[in-house]
DNA sequence: ACTATAATTTAGATAAGACTAAAAAAATAT
DNA sequence: ATATTTTTTTAGTCTTATCTAAATTATAGT
């Protein structure tokens, strides 16, 4: 059984592996645990120990599958509790990561199972991120980012990439959530900003926002 | 803020102190919280610097006011949680001490707050202890033991004293539960067992049973 | 009151997870 | 190809919460 500290690493690990790089480098993972290199670097081997990660000095790590099941364990139980928390406690998406991190660790697969079935087996978290089903399948969403979208595409916002609160305030503010339609209008080669038409207003949204919305495009 | 650890020991010494007996010692400590005395005197100290409890060497310790609140404030979010499991996610009395022993740690005001608006405010748990509310009162629920009642009287089960997952289990099998009807035939002065009517059977039970269950005399 | 026993505290050790500083390996630049 | 820089690892320290063993204080028995 995983500590929580040993739990946090790999799910910093897997959301550091990207399809094609699989191999995640020592400095990478310090700096997502906010911690120092040589307390990853201990860490890592602890794991390596255990068999959750595949680990060569100097080299860096990659999930076995055991690892990277554990780590998909933890990211499923917390966007279930991100769905609990905004469906049924009236948190807005922007206040419930801070208590899911916590939720996360609650050891008990009966808990997990029941929340699913009271929530009726949701999909997706309340950020559009899918949520992995209890075999550790995840289910792919072909979302793409607002900065693909070419002017006359209609689009439905679907989710984002970066969460953290003042970007999910800034979408609140310009009463941008999931289910919003948006529509481009033109694209300036200059700063790659993106003239948008949301909730029937004209709005002007940055490169940096545009690549950080998640969108299906109709 | 108090650490996992110290809220487990207020806890701990918030139950073991009585109204006659507020002074709690160092063994009793160390027995409940199943650790070694020296280990509870560690703890003391720490709790005492944090101004958790009056503690003279030798002697005992004491609550102080901020230590029974943070005590409550524990108690009071295992036992909401307690509901949320039994009324929401199909638990069954006996099944949730363990997740909520867990669940009591997670830090967020507004969680406990939502959660105790979503269940209704309850004033019991599943057990029929009674639920602190948020400024740290607990109702007061006038509730006596079976082995206090008289031949003739007629009770409902009303909470269990010792909420062991054996003795909850052994009260399913007798389905018997908060409501529950009891009606007191008999008792015996050798063993002080009791004969009962319950759910229109009669049906004996020992002094260790009569004396965990608690009811109220109508 | 004195002794035996029980309760409590102290001292010193351990494990997990973090840190700093220094050493070693790998990557980059010239 | 060698020198410099960056990355990674090692060695040693710290904190929290635990432990064992030994010392100290309190309690009970006679």
């Amino acid at each position: 059984m995983a500590t929580l500290s040993e739990e946090n690493y790999l799910k910093a690990i897997f959301h550091l592996a990207t399809k094609d790089h699989l191999l995640v480098s020592t400095n990478s993972i310090a700096k997502k645990m906010k911690t120092k290199a040589s307390s990853a670097t201990d860490m890592i081997k602890k794991l390596s120990e255990k068999g959750h990660v595949d680990y060569q000095k100097y080299k860096g790590v990659n999930l076995t599958n055991k690892g990277k099941l554990a780590a998909i364990s933890v990211i499923r139980k917390h966007r279930l509790w991100e769905v609990f928390l905004v469906k049924k406690l009236n948190f807005s998406w922007d206040e419930v990561h801070e208590v899911a991190e916590q939720l996360e660790h609650i050891k008990s697969k009966k808990l997990i199972k029941e929340l699913d079935v009271f929530l009726d087996f949701p999909t997706e978290d309340p950020h559009g991120d899918p949520i992995p089903n209890s075999k550790g399948k995840i289910p792919n969403t072909k979302r793409v980012l607002l900065s693909m979208a070419r002017p006359g595409d209609n689009c439905i916002c679907v989710g984002v990439k970066d969460s953290s609160v003042s970007f999910l305030q800034y979408l609140d503010k310009y009463k941008i959530t999931i289910g919003t339609q948006i529509s481009i209008v033109s694209k300036e080669t200059f700063d790659e900003s993106m003239l948008l038409i949301i909730n029937n207003n004209q709005r002007s949204v940055s490169k940096e926002v545009a690549n950080n919305i998640l969108i299906k495009i109709e």
